[in-house]
DNA sequence: GTCTATAGCGGGATAGAC
DNA sequence: GTCTATCCCGCTATAGAC
């Protein structure tokens, strides 16, 4: 009837996974907002594991996005990288949500295995970006860190991925405070 | 017929949380493991609730001593701070492990409200600890950040937490390095 | 393509035997 | 205190109507 269905339900287990985690959220709890059964969403996704694989498919997409927005935000290390930052937190945006990749994550070893793949294929784009960033970024002088560039991005990424998880238990103004404390870490030497 | 049936109940489930997510194991699994009945489980821990809550009662013993091992390790801030990420590094063993408490906090809006309780009161005693040990490096004149040391804490935290997350999908080599990257960022100017 | 009815299984929890 | 038999519910998934 409405034709993108696919996409409303998609919509749906995005905000139940960021406001959850993966198994802790049924086809009954999508089925109950959209007013239909569960098993309509069968055949949508015939598997959870498939609905899973969609999303990611999204996150991948919205990832891919964030490191062109990124990009065009300035020509300077510091110009991508708050914005890069900028972007993850922005996906929050209240306190019960958390990065979908990061809870994703956590759950390494309870899906199927078909997710994990996906799941480790973002976080090494993530960190590969970073890395680049983090290299230009001290080429021009104006960042400062120990290490290699790819240490630094490992940490950074870390640091982000805790603090988003720690935003759910606390406050998002802890968040932006951690975010800023990182980028503090960084200006001088 | 073993007396102390409670304690191999906590030991396993200590282990299924850590290898999974608190909603990912059931009483079927720890069950299994004994050779009984879930329904058994049920005498010893009359909910799972009830079971959570022993967990935590658990890692908030283990925590406190942890401090105390900490402080034990030796006078400087430095020694204090490398005891405690070691303590935590050391809980996880294999790769497929990760903090107990980072994995309660990513699953805090889907577990009974006397658990998220537990939680924050680790995880806040956590932040005042470091936030004490911080401040005698910096009064030491060996730890060098920006901001506050309550700051700092948060941050240190939420990278630790990441980092043992992390680990969980990539190498136990990474965490190592990410620790170790940490580390270096405050000790020199 | 979109949906409902229903199966089949595994979840947490209770009653009650020993 | 320790355990089994059993209940009821919610889960994912299939069959088949429209």
């Amino acid at each position: 009837m409405v034709g993108d269905r696919k996409q409303q339900i998609l919509d749906i287990a995005a905000e139940l996974l960021q406001t959850r985690v993966f198994s802790a959220f049924s086809y009954q709890d999508i089925a109950d907002r959209l007013g239909i059964t569960k098993a309509a969403i069968h055949s949508h996704f015939r598997t959870k594991e498939a609905l899973g694989n969609a999303l990611l498919e999204q996150y991948l997409e919205k990832t891919v996005n964030l490191y062109s927005e990124a990009e065009s935000a300035g020509d300077t290390a510091w110009d991508r990288f708050n914005a890069f930052v900028a972007g993850l937190v922005r996906s929050i945006i209240d306190e019960n949500k958390t990065c979908p990749i990061t809870l994703l994550q956590v759950e390494h070893n309870v899906i199927p295995e078909s997710m994990q793949k996906g799941i480790r294929k973002i976080l090494s784009m993530d960190k590969a970006w970073l890395t680049k960033i983090l290299k230009q970024g001290r080429d021009e002088g104006e960042m400062f860190f120990w290490g290699t560039p790819e240490d630094q991005a490992s940490l950074i990424l870390a640091t982000v991925q805790g603090a988003l998880m720690a935003a759910r238990a606390g406050s998002v103004e802890m968040l932006e405070k951690t975010m800023a404390q990182i980028t503090k870490s960084m200006q001088a030497k």
